[in-house]
DNA sequence: TTGAAAGCGCTAACAA
DNA sequence: TTGTTAGCGCTTTCAA
């Protein structure tokens, strides 16, 4: 594994009988050089393969130009198209990236972020796992003045800035549609009430309710880890009941999913005797039968938003928090009225 | 975004009244220090706050203790699977991980090979993007003797790891799964057949067919770029035929899946028309109708092999190419005969 | 068992 | 417009 020593700016300057400063400078495009200076400098470099040393540069200058990304996981199609957009705005700006996963448990995450502390990342950006309790890992982030970005499942954080949807809003015209198509027995799915994204989805949903007179009732409300699991114990739950729901708004595609497989399985009709609305456009929300509603929002321009407001911030660039566009997208699991 | 300095082993050394090396020493558990100074150094190091700067060490060490990852997409359920492999491996050995997408694309694939080169990881893990022609650009890491391991789309190159299924196997046990449900017209739908993957699965495939008495057809083959889309479009090619095929055996799911959509809204019914077999065992292969029979590989284990090989060879271990088991699962969407 | 000192490759303040 | 020089924080050789 013995690699040969590389080729240096001192190396560079060598055969130019230049210094090595300038040739840094050179290498950088700094304002004062000549033109042909600079030229000479970078096809010699070019020519003799130097590489730069970036650990050389980044000790020196006491930042890394690499950002840091921690998601709960890679699995959603949602996930890999935030990723894309931040992906774009990074490379745009020279910046890299180090991406880690905190597979939904508080305890790699805190990992994950400690980790890209040392990795000694410029800025940081996060979505935060499902069972997180506290933020006080980010607090080392913060105490350095590096900067941290929200996106979708957020802190609310003094100094952060976050990248959201307006999930109460999402929630509530989900809800609304449903009451819209008849519904009267409303059911709702969601998850860790700790996470913003489903508190807020829900408290849609009660908003909803109660401004078409429809008596909130505890019973209609399954709580689960959001996975296509607890999509069937949330079924068999509803089935069970004297007085089934004839709506569920559910807070991911996931469980929406796998309630309609799993009421079709028993020989309930979707929409006809339960509508069902999903949450995030997922692929799957149109392979399954009936297709699913669902709400939509842009995954890849909450990427690019986050990337670029951390890098706003980075350059002392005012920057606030930002609410992203969602849209109901209706189809058959939720269509009684055509 | 100015930042207190950072404490660093001189700050700890001068509040011990030791020298630095002595410090660098006791963090590092040099085998001649004191056990009772390491234990000091240690603690105020703690106390201090101090922070390794990895810069200096890696400029010191001239390596990284980083390995790079490109893959072609992270939205996919076995690209997620993969990489949790992969980072329980490169956490259990204390390395850290860079990921980068190559979205597919060659040119993308080159500019991320290139920047993880830059950032002067000790090894590269590849799964290759689907167009990619050449693997040139893979020579910068060669010719220094940074070791790079290929998994599931690999290249053949001397020197270079390769993680892999038995594609053709595979592709054999689908088809001929195929023959034994009566099927006689056995179509495929393939990707670029550069990748291996995909020629290793239409090989097995006409083997296949070869042992079975039936007659290669080409009409029967449609290649595409594995997508919905293209799903789409073989099942038109397919309806249109005069003599339509009985089984479709197709590269990936997404593929199968689609095609299976389409053949439903075509009332053409599945399997009892066209038996239809795919490829990765994704989640969605469980929720269309009928399920979709499928192949299924440990795709956690792959990416735990990948980097085991390449860690291995870091350490001059001897390493070789691994075939990784794996499973043809019978669902309804081939199963005539019970 | 510990310390002094050099150097990894780069950048920038200062000088010319 | 370019060169000199010091230093970013760490490791390690050599010496004690």
């Amino acid at each position: 594994m013995k690699s040969k020593r590389d080729v240096t700016i001192y190396d560079v300057a060598k055969v130019l009988n230049i210094s090595a400063s300038t040739v840094s400078r050179g290498l950088n495009d700094h304002p004062h050089l000549r033109k042909e200076t600079v030229l000479k400098i970078k096809t010699t470099a070019d020519e003799m393969g130097y590489q730069p040393n970036k650990f050389a540069s980044n000790l020196r200058l006491r930042k890394t130009n690499t950002l840091g990304l921690v998601v709960p996981k890679l699995n959603s199609y949602f996930m890999a198209a935030v990723i894309s957009g931040i992906e774009k705005i990074t490379n745009e700006n020279g910046y890299g990236l180090i991406i880690s996963t905190s597979n939904e448990s508080e305890s790699r995450e805190i990992s994950s972020v400690n980790t890209l502390f040392k990795s000694r990342v410029d800025g940081l950006m996060v979505s935060v796992a499902y069972d997180t309790v506290s933020p006080q890992h980010f607090d080392i982030f913060l105490k350095k003045n590096i900067p941290v970005v929200f996106f979708d499942r957020v802190f609310k954080h003094a100094g952060c800035v976050s990248i959201v949807i307006d999930n109460v809003s999402a929630g509530y015209e989900a809800t609304m549609h449903l009451v819209e198509q008849g519904c009267k027995r409303i059911a709702h799915i969601g998850g860790n009430m700790q996470r913003d994204v489903y508190s807020g989805r829900f408290e849609g949903y009660k908003k909803a309710l109660n401004d078409s007179g429809i008596m909130f009732d505890k019973n209609l409300v399954s709580v689960g880890d959001m996975s296509q699991e607890a999509g069937f114990e949330s079924a068999k739950k509803f089935l069970k009941m004297k007085n089934r729901p004839d709506g569920v708004f559910a807070a991911n595609d996931t469980v929406a999913v796998a309630l309609i497989m799993y009421l079709l399985d028993a020989d309930i009709r979707v929409p006809e005797d339960i509508c069902v609305v999903g949450f995030n456009n997922e692929p799957l929300s149109t392979i399954i039968k009936p297709n699913l509603s669902t709400v939509d929002y842009p995954a890849c321009q909450i990427g690019e938003t986050a990337a670029t407001s951390l890098i706003n911030k980075l350059n002392n660039k005012h920057t606030e928090n930002i609410i992203i566009e969602h849209k109901l997208i209706v189809r058959d699991s939720s269509l009684r009225k055509k």
